[in-house]
DNA sequence: AAATGCAATTGCAACGTTGCATAACATGTG
DNA sequence: CACATGTTATGCAACGTTGCAATTGCATTT
């Protein structure tokens, strides 16, 4: 009479199995059940095991609510979403990593789009006040990225793919930026170029200092002419293009230029084109890739990676341990740029 | 002698704000403050300003795990997020869209991305018998897709990106996939072509048959030669771009393509540019578009759109009439495809 | 035989919420 | 004045879990 009127049921009907009903199967204490399934020690083996095989045959899972209300602990790692687009499919590549580094864990990942970029104090707020989350991964980071401060200040879990410049050490997975800019540059040089120029955006990043210095000193180590142009983030693909089509044409015309996004690379490159210019002849062009796909598109041109399904992975583990306590000075990894030089 | 020892302390160091907090603020019980926050509507006036005033000024917000818990709901809509690699930043759109949907709502968003598609009844399994969202979005869906069968069975809150063949209705936003073969054929039948070719990927969607119906059906009208490349979905870009190679030499070279992604598009494009033919002169291509950033790498080539982005959005809408338990017969739109016919 | 020590198990309260059943109170009716 | 009626507010139990304090059973020791 009580299994009709049951509020608990699953789509087949049956009841959720809970500890109690591990309890009432194996005819233990709820509390006992509960205790041997966490590997309480001073249980006698027997009881253990009698336990994890109703469990199991059972087919238990613990209930997340009931954790997360009892312990505080979410099992949740919050993702937020920058909304760039400058790296084709960053943010499957990024959420593919992250899943699969959480893949057998109890994690779940959770999604937050960025809209706005000056609002993501609000996203962080948010998840410190609500206890959202046990840890956030942020991408894009800035040198003094508010979001990094406060959770500092909260000390709260989390990991940036991003170096920061702030004092207090923490978590971070980055893209070696230096490493990058510097391979760009020696590439070039050894490709004759005697002239070559930076094409990069979104100067509120941090990566985007660590590359526009690097850049700057390895052409004057190699004694090249090294221009910048800045501000591209605010351009448009066709603006870029245009852009592309200027220089190709322009008196000044490098002979060498350096790409650090995919969307822009393309956009570069087809105004480029248009204006008469063959790459690898002309003008080489060396660009940041992440994608697979554009290496398709310019068989010829040498471009250097970033794994960012790696990256996603890396960021996990890290944060993992972060939540785990782990010392912050021993969560900090870099990925080297891989260089895919065509034609030797 | 309590602050002090109490475990609720968010990062700043005071104390959680519940339902409690509230009680204690106002002088009301906790029941009547829950009771008044949800609307009861046997609350005097009065006693519903102060208890709203009061959490206003708390910033009261529920506890998701207390909620889940005592009623079942999780507040959470799950996007299962295909691996495909076909669309240019499929993910970030739809999650931005799915995002921008349930901004301002309760709704959280997880993401539980698919590494092999086989597996995929695993996901909604899990997801159906722990209680893990209140409802789920799918993509690439496919005519007899399992996914949507067992929820179905389950009667779980679902929608679709695409339809399916169950006699069952269900809820779903689809491209109009159809529309898009027509006009793609159309156009290219209108500028002269005879003997045109549909390249075409993963045969497990709908999308795929739908395409192809559509596509032989509408050559036929037209009277022209109709010719289908299959099995692209299994080649590596390096390889759809040695198709574009072989094709741009071939005896039979079609003088109209139409390419149902992104990706291919780019390498097949790479491959018959390589083997000489001009698109636009010696052959027409029409290819779908997601990203925005293909009509600036081929600005001379024809496209037709879809607004990921927006399909989000409509897709969450679906789901959450879903949820609360709209009939499944309102829940099914399509999305008309957007042409960009270049030069009239 | 009572007391001690130890190993193994359990009862209980709490986390924050909701909804039912009930209580308190004021007002109107016979 | 006793009683019913309606309005407004509240006590209580439950959702599933955990961790502490307490209990049980049993073998040793005094």
């Amino acid at each position: 009479m009580s299994s009709k009127t049951t509020k608990n049921n699953m789509a087949s009907g049956t009841r959720r199995v809970t500890l109690k009903t591990i309890a009432e199967v194996t005819g233990l204490s709820l509390s006992t059940v509960s205790l041997s399934l966490r590997g309480g020690t001073t249980l006698k083996q027997e009881t253990r095991d009698k336990v994890n095989e109703a469990a199991k045959a059972l087919g238990y899972v613990p209930d997340r609510a009931g954790v997360r209300l009892r312990t505080g602990k979410t099992n949740v790692i919050a993702l937020v979403l920058d909304g760039s687009e400058d790296s084709i499919d960053f943010a499957r590549n990024m959420i593919q990593g992250i899943g699969h580094a959480i893949h057998g864990t109890r994690y779940h990942l959770t999604v937050i789009p960025e809209f706005e970029r000056h609002l993501s104090t609000d996203t962080i707020n948010y998840i410190l006040s609500n206890r959202t989350a046990d840890g956030v991964i942020i991408t894009h980071t800035g040198p003094r990225d508010p979001r990094v401060q406060m959770m500092i200040d909260a000390d709260f879990p989390f990991v940036s793919h991003g170096r920061t410049e702030f004092y207090t050490p923490h978590a971070y997975h980055d893209f070696h930026s230096e490493d990058f800019a510097a391979l760009a540059v020696r590439r070039l040089a050894g490709k004759g170029c005697r002239d070559i120029m930076l094409v990069i955006g979104d100067d509120s990043t941090t990566n985007y200092h660590n590359i526009v210095t690097s850049f700057r000193k390895e052409a004057a180590r190699a004694g090249i002419e090294a221009r910048i142009f800045q501000g591209a983030a605010k351009l448009s693909p066709a603006d870029m293009r245009a852009v592309g089509l200027d220089l190709a044409v322009a008196a000044d015309r490098p002979d060498g230029i350096i790409c650090d996004s995919e969307m822009r690379t393309i956009a570069l490159v087809g105004g480029l084109t248009e204006g008469g210019v063959t790459l690898g002849r002309e003008v080489q062009l060396i660009y940041k890739q992440t994608s697979g796909i554009l290496p398709t598109l310019f068989p010829q041109m040498d471009s250097i990676r970033e794994d960012v399904f790696a990256a996603g992975g890396e960021l996990t583990r890290l944060l993992l341990r972060r939540i785990d306590g782990a010392a912050v000075g021993d969560l900090q990894t870099l990925a080297e740029p891989q260089p895919h030089w065509r034609s030797g």
